[in-house]
DNA sequence: GGAAATTTGTTCGTATGTATA
DNA sequence: TTATACATACGAACAAATTTC
């Protein structure tokens, strides 16, 4: 899947809403990690920065959290 | 405390005036960091650019020395 | 237990664009 | 035009937690 990042939104905010979709729709599934910071920066071709502020939007919207040294899961249910 | 920020001054400058004041009351001791950019734009509810242009103002004076990845330091008498 | 690699956390350095006075 | 101020974005260094060997 390709990510445009044109249009008026912030770069930040446009690739919050392409993990957001991902997490939707099943690719990034409940409990457990998403990419990690590194490979985000390449797939998107963006600084470290701007991953984060994307994630620190889903994390505070809580559909993920980020553990330190672990990385940032997404929230959900469990299996019940 | 509170500080205000009215006044005929550039913002900037009234910030570089409140941490100049701390560093000799004290509260900002010798040797040790001052508040990191991101608490001080949270203190003073400005932008990071202007916490800095504050901080270039302190260590133009030789007040502070600010260090990447650390932080800025307060100079000055070590102990004796 | 130690060393190295991985991953996130924090902080400063720099640049660009926009808005205002 | 210049000075001020905010938001955004990339780059780099340093720190801490975790995992793996």
């Amino acid at each position: 899947m390709s990510v445009d990042l044109l249009g008026p939104d912030p770069i930040y905010q446009q690739i919050a809403a392409v993990i957001r979709e991902r997490i939707r729709d099943g690719t990034y599934p409940p409990q457990r990690a998403i990419p990690s910071e590194p490979d985000m920066c390449e797939e998107f071709g963006v600084s470290r920065n701007t991953v984060r502020a994307a994630i620190h939007v889903l994390n505070e919207e809580g559909l993920t959290r980020t553990v330190r040294g672990k990385g940032t899961y997404v929230i959900g249910k469990s299996a019940g």
